[in-house]
This record gives structure tokens, sequence and C-alpha cells, in this order.
DNA sequence: ACAGCCGTAGCAAGCGCTTTCTATAAGGTA
DNA sequence: TACCTTATAGAAAGCGCTTGCTACGGCTGT
């Protein structure tokens, strides 16, 4: 029923060794039985057993990569990028580094996550690539510590991707980190600069490092301009979605009628506040500023354009992928900050009056 | 170094067969030997080797999910729904149905289709699921049909999602279609009923399924009407993206400067229309009328709200989960249609005039 | 009280591949 | 011509787990 290396081996008149060899293309087999091997695992439709070889070699191609939230395009552009860089090298023949890049969706649960890490462990996976924001629950963290060491241990690439590197666990793992604090500066010293005093803020989930980090960068732009007071009250946590956005922002209207402007958590969730905005009367950038972050590819297509922070999302997915793959030497002390840039548009602008 | 099976039946004193059958849970162990064993396998901190389970029940737990563009919400929706009823069905111990689930980013590109099912078919993969429009180059038809037999034949279960059945591996499959073409239908139906006559149209890639059943949808209903003159014009051929819908509607103003709607193949293109039409400093709906299809997320809050055609993906993704999963009975003949429905919302106006 | 069962546990044979070590045939050198 | 490389192929020992079959008490039934 199922081809073997054995059946290929018969048929090309060879030694099971020698298929293998020619397969995994690392000793060297004659032209002419190199040939003849191929020519057999044609004929045969042969398909290498994965659990097999793995098992033999105690190495797995699998490349994992782990995101919050598939539907979300942050995740998505980078996942995709990774999964660009890893699969698609190779372009001569048909062995060599055929890695498996797959994504898993944790949904943002910490059970998930290691359960996911403990499935990829099993599986012996090569490299796992994590992205996005990390829970800040001392447990959890500890538990991921513990879990990313044993992981790197055993030969796994660990790799995180706008995620601040994690205590414990430094040395064995690779973290490019977005600088969510000076992009969420520069996105509140802009609408300070603008004249903006009343400025609401809808935040992410309130145990997350992204949320964490972007609203500090705000409040130290407020600190900065002395507008120091009433903070608390001008800031909402919510998840990361667009109903969030949304809600929040009318709750925020609604404590501070003399609010300006509001600043998202990211795009996705200004553009829920956008519709809160409108369905308030008000109109943007007119009555209310609003900002995001992220510049996720429909931000730039809003009405009115969505002034946000861009994160090269691309660049660093491909990036993380490289790492992964061993392809680029890791950062000085494996870790990088990569750059956020402001993206002033239409939807921020001076208050009226 | 590493903890095998055999350390942790050392340390409780039975053989390997019975860890293996605690862990498996699938041959009566008694109570205080399947605890003995577990407390083993915690102090231990033994992790399963997967491939040498793989390769000894000639079974894995790896499911595969293949999307076109992971970065596009339309298939973030699916694939997440599909992960999470798979992945997320046990709830009680250790053991059981921990499948893997991944998704795997082909971007649309035939070859990198065909790449994954082998590795997945290397890996044994006890479930496959496509989502998306298919290609319909015969030679990948062929191609895809007889590697998916041949999964199918290795027992992997294979469910299509938003894809319609391949022709030459009907038996071996579950089809979950959208109904493309009917929606298309009722959404030109709409605009025809508002009074449009001059009707563009930004299709997708030609070469997609989805592509082409939506457009035929739309030049049914336009026939029916009797709008069948001058067709070709009207139709501009680009990839799933904001900037193809840009291009194209640009495009189509030039060749017919009395248009008076746009039909986008999707929402995402129809992103891209907007902004091609407010560029023209024409306004929606007032000058020029404007509509998507798949109703993502966002079609609700642009503004304004875009008229579009709904797919029920969460639902789609999810049934397609289940059905790779056994958990759900396959619908008769293997094949069920997915209902398209038409959501009217502000981008659509009579016709100027 | 003895045969026959049921409930558990162990034995041992692989699963299909990789890889170390060994064998052999050329080819080169003295 | 005899000996030593070098290049290439084969033999065989696992990799760590699953599972069919066997073994062995203790019960039940008559």
């Amino acid at each position: 029923m199922t081809v073997t290396l054995a059946d290929v081996a018969a048929r090309a008149r060879v030694s099971p060794a020698t298929v293998s060899r020619v397969l995994n293309g690392n000793y060297p087999v004659a032209a002419s039985t190199r040939e003849r091997v191929l020519r057999a695992v044609d004929e045969l439709d042969y398909v290498l057993n994965g659990p097999a070889s793995s098992l033999a070699a105690a190495t797995s191609d699998l490349v994992g990569i782990l995101v919050n939230d598939i539907a979300d395009p942050f995740f998505g552009i980078m996942a995709g990028a990774a999964q660009t860089e890893i699969g698609g090298q190779e372009g001569t023949g048909r062995a060599g580094g055929e890695k498996l890049a797959v994504v898993c969706n944790t949904g943002g649960s910490p059970e998930r996550e290691l359960t996911y890490l403990t499935l990829l462990q099993r599986q012996r996976a090569a490299a796992v690539i994590l992205t996005g924001g990390a829970l800040e629950d001392p447990t959890h963290i500890a538990a991921m510590s513990a879990k990313l060491t044993k992981l790197a241990d055993a030969g796994t690439h660990v790799v995180l991707c706008g995620r601040p590197p994690l205590p414990g666990s430094s040395a064995v793992v690779a973290s490019l980190a977005f600088d969510n604090r000076g992009g969420g500066r520069r996105l509140t010293e802009h609408l300070l600069a603008l004249g903006h005093r009343r400025i609401g803020y809808v935040a992410g989930p309130a145990e997350r490092t992204t949320t964490r980090h972007r609203l500090e960068g705000h409040r130290v732009a407020l600190t900065a301009a002395g507008v120091t007071d009433d903070q608390g009250p001008l800031t909402v946590h919510g998840p990361y979605d667009r109903r969030s956005g949304y809600e929040a922002t009318l709750e925020l209207l609604r404590r501070a009628p003399d609010l300006t402007a509001v600043v998202a958590a990211n795009d996705t969730v200004a553009l829920g506040a956008c519709a809160a905005v409108r369905d308030q009367g008000l109109s943007i950038p007119g009555d209310i500023s609003v900002a995001g972050f992220d510049d996720l590819p429909f931000s730039v297509d809003a009405v009115p354009a969505l002034t946000t922070v861009r994160l090269p999302l691309y660049e660093a997915g491909a990036r993380a992928g490289r790492l992964a793959m061993g392809t680029e030497a890791p950062p000085p002390g494996g870790i990088a900050t990569i750059a956020a840039e402001l993206m002033a548009r239409a939807s921020t602008a001076p208050p009226r009056g």
C-alpha cells in the first residue's frame, strides 16, 4: 500500500541508505546512481515519511509561528512575511531546506499559547516565532520562560517578534521589539502640538506588554507637556477590536464632553472610535481628532485618512523568519528595537476654536 | 538528556507499554497505576516524542489549514474558526484529542499549495482544510486532484471551505462552497433596482473560481435586465487587494465617464475603489455607488457604510473544522452550498438625476 | 473445588528512516 | 607491481513509541 524507502531502494537496485542520502543530499552519491534513485522515486510516487525521518534524525522541519489573533492583519502580515522567508527559500531541487512554516492561533489565551508550545515541543520543532504582545501575568511569564528555555535547550530556535524579551530566558532567544513606547509618545506629542489638551485614550487589555508600553509613551508625552492632572478617568481599557473602540469612545465622550481627541490602542480600535464619534453627530477631525497605531493597510483609506504610527510589520516578520532559519545573525545581545514612525494624516487637526 | 517513555516507566516501576497506555487513555489501566505514572510524568517533566509516536501509531495529530493570503481577514476568520473548533475541543485532561491545527499560507501560488500539501502528506496529517477560491488551470487541477486523492487514500480527511468541489476527487472530500454566483447576482440586481445601468466591475484574478462565479452572477443579473451590450469594457481584472481596486476604478472611470456604480470583487478591493472615486472628486453614493463582497468586519465602519454580500465566514470555518475532525457528519453528497446574503448599506443609492 | 473469565500488566516486534562503520572498487604513487 | 588514498555503496544498529499477544492473579459459577 504505502511506498517506503526500501521500495524505492529495491527498484533503483541500491540500498536504502543510498536512497536516504540522495534524498537528503548530505553525502556524496555518484551522479548515475542519484539519477536512478530519483527516477525510482518519481515512478513510485514516493513520499518521505516525516515522522520516521524526524525520529531517526532527531530533528524536524516544522517551524511554528504563534499569533494572538489570526483574523487581525497585524499578525497576518508578520506571519505571512515570516512564512515567506522560511518556506520560499529553496529554488533548486526537491531536497534541502524544505521547512514547514505553520501559524498557530492562540486567540490571546495563555493556556493555548502554552499548549501550542508543548505541541511544537512534541514535534521537536526546528524553530518557534512568538509574535505580538505578551501577557504580563507573573505565573504565565514564569511558565513561558521555563518552556522556552526547555525548547531552546532542545535545539529549537526561539524568536520573539513584536514582543519584548522575556525575563529569565534572555540568552536563549532573539527578540525583535517594536518601539511602542516611543511611537506612543510621538503620537501624543503630535496631538499636543496641534493644541489638544483633553485627550482620551482607548487602551488595549491591561495585562499586555503592548498595551502598557503604548500607554506609557502616551503618559510620558502628557507629563512632559504638563498635562498630568485628570489622567485616570480619560483612559479606558478593552480588547483590541473594533467594538471595544466604539464603546470605549462613547464612554469617554460621556465622561469628558470637552474631549477634543481620542487615541486608540491600534487602528482597528480607532475605526470603532471613529464610528462612535460619528454616531454622536460629531465630525472628525472637526470636533474630535482620532488616531490609531500600527498603520494597517486600510488606515490610509479610512475617511478621513487615519493618523497613526507605522510599524514595519512585514520587515519585522521577515527578519524574524530569517532569524528562525539561522539565515541572519542575531542582533547584538539578541535584542533589537524596531522604530515606529508617526504618520500624521487627516484624522487629526487642531481642536476647534 | 532527553526524558523518554522508558525513563518514566522506570520511575513509575511499570513497563513502557503501561505508560503509553496511560498517556493515550485507550486501554484500561488501574487507577493506582495510572496515578503513579502520571506523577512520574510530572516529576520528570516528560514530553512525548511526537515523531516517534506518529511513526509507531502511523497517524499524526497535525491538521493543516491552507489559505491564500494570511494577511486577509477573509481567510483569517475562517482559519481562526476552524482552528478553534479543532484545537479547543478538549477540556478535561492532558491526554486525548490534542490536535495541532496549523495554518499554511500559499500566497495564492499553486506551487506552494502543492508543496504544502506534500509537506502535510509527509507528516501524515490527520486532516487538511483548503480555504478560498481555487485556481482553474487544468494542469494544476489535475495535480491537486491527484494529490488530494492520495491524501484521502492515506486516511487524511480533506475538506474544502469556500471552494467548489474539485472534479476528479469528488468522493473523497467534503466541500463547503459559498454561493458566490447567487450573491453576485443579488448584489447587481440591487444596483439595477436602484436604477443603475452603467455598472463597472472590478473583478479578481481571472483564473480563480471565486472570481468567475461572482462575475457570472453579475452578468446573469445584467442579462436578465437586458443590460447586455457593452459588457466587456466595463470589467477589469486584478488581484484581490486595495491597490487593484484603486487602479481598476480609475481605469473604469476613464473608459466610461458615465459610470454610476462600481462593483468590486471583495470588500478590500471596494475600499480601494472608494478611494479612487473620492480622489476623482466624486462622492459616494451621490456620484458613484460602490459595492463590495464578503462583509468583512471593517465594511460596516467604512464611510459610507459599504453595501456588500455577507458570507458567514466564521460559521463556515467552524463547520469545516468539525468536518475535518469527523465531529460533524458530512453533507449529503459531500457537498454543501452556503448562502450569501445581500447587505444593502449606504454606499449604494439611486444614480443622480 | 476446579475450570473459565475478567481485568491488568508485560514482552517484544516492529513503524520507516538516518547514520556510523565497514567494504569495495578505482585511481594514484613509489 | 604492490600499497595507499579517495570515492561510493552497503550492513546494521538504533531513534522512541505503539500494540497484538501472552501471562497471571483473583473471581465467579456450578
